[in-house]
DNA sequence: TATTGTTATACTCTATAACTATA
DNA sequence: TATAGTTATAGAGTATAACAATA
């Protein structure tokens, strides 16, 4: 039977479940787990309008906080301020956010979503829903609403 | 005076603390946020015996499962097996790995660890101790026994 | 035909350093 | 002197594809 050898072949490479050892006194090792799943669900629901996570935090945080400057909002969110330049230059270069002089120092960019911005993000919003949604389904509200809550005071 | 034209040059860029707005219901941001904490800390901490957290994973994997080929591994810890490949080649350089022929299956290595990767390994699981004893105090003892029970179920 | 391990490429992200123009 | 933003580079990690040897 195909399905027979199928199964002793694979008993050959991988007979017995893999003991975690020590990994599994690690906090770091689940937390590792669960935002990996996390993540790659997220990039998988939001794949129709090509968003990633980093950018998907950048765009709230504009939305949330018009006008404010570069260095403001990567430290917010822990993103280099290298890294976070080329990543405005990205979102600028798709027309979903613009960067216009800051009063009061010529030296800061003061930064706005644009209308294409703004309606972007309302269908962006809408993906990132379907995949909270399917993470409410995996843990479970009880697991989520607490794991939520201990988080929070952790950041 | 320094300090305060310091503060008042600080004001004009960051007055006020940034608003999260959505991000603060989705639970992969604050999953993210301790999880680069916890990566952090132990790239620090571990960073005597310059260790990253997938080589510990792979070398704790190899301790509790000698013999065990790299695909078998390789999944156990979702790590890509071309990304594997080249990581156990670093291993193999600092002569902390071995792979020998594996009886059943000529297309497979088996792994071990060397002495000296065993030796190495007491000296790295001190490490990876202390940054867990930092974990623990800043987590608290109740949520980090409490998170891990959660985080290992959802694995 | 499928799997194991390998090499190669492209992209994301992190971590630096160096540079400019301001402050 | 220090800060805001930019560019460049190196390294880690992820995602593919293609390949040789073997199953």
């Amino acid at each position: 039977m195909a399905r027979r050898s199928a199964a002793k072949a694979k008993n050959r490479s991988s007979r017995k479940p893999l003991a975690l050892g020590r990994l599994d006194r690690h906090l770091g090792y689940f937390v590792r787990r669960l935002q990996l799943w996390i993540f790659q669900d997220f990039i998988k629901m939001l794949a129709p309008m090509k968003v990633r996570p980093a950018q998907y935090s950048v765009l709230l945080l504009i939305e949330a906080n018009p006008g404010r400057s570069q260095s403001v909002l990567g430290q917010a969110l822990g993103i280099e301020r290298a890294r976070l330049a080329r990543m405005l230059h990205e979102l600028e270069r798709r027309k979903w956010i613009a960067r216009h002089a800051n009063g009061g120092d010529a030296r800061a960019h003061s930064l706005y979503l644009t209308g294409d911005g703004k309606l972007a993000l309302t269908r962006i919003k809408r993906l990132a829903d379907r995949h909270e949604a399917r993470l409410l389904k995996r843990l479970g509200a009880d697991h989520r609403a607490r794991l939520l809550g201990w988080l929070r005071e952790f950041g």
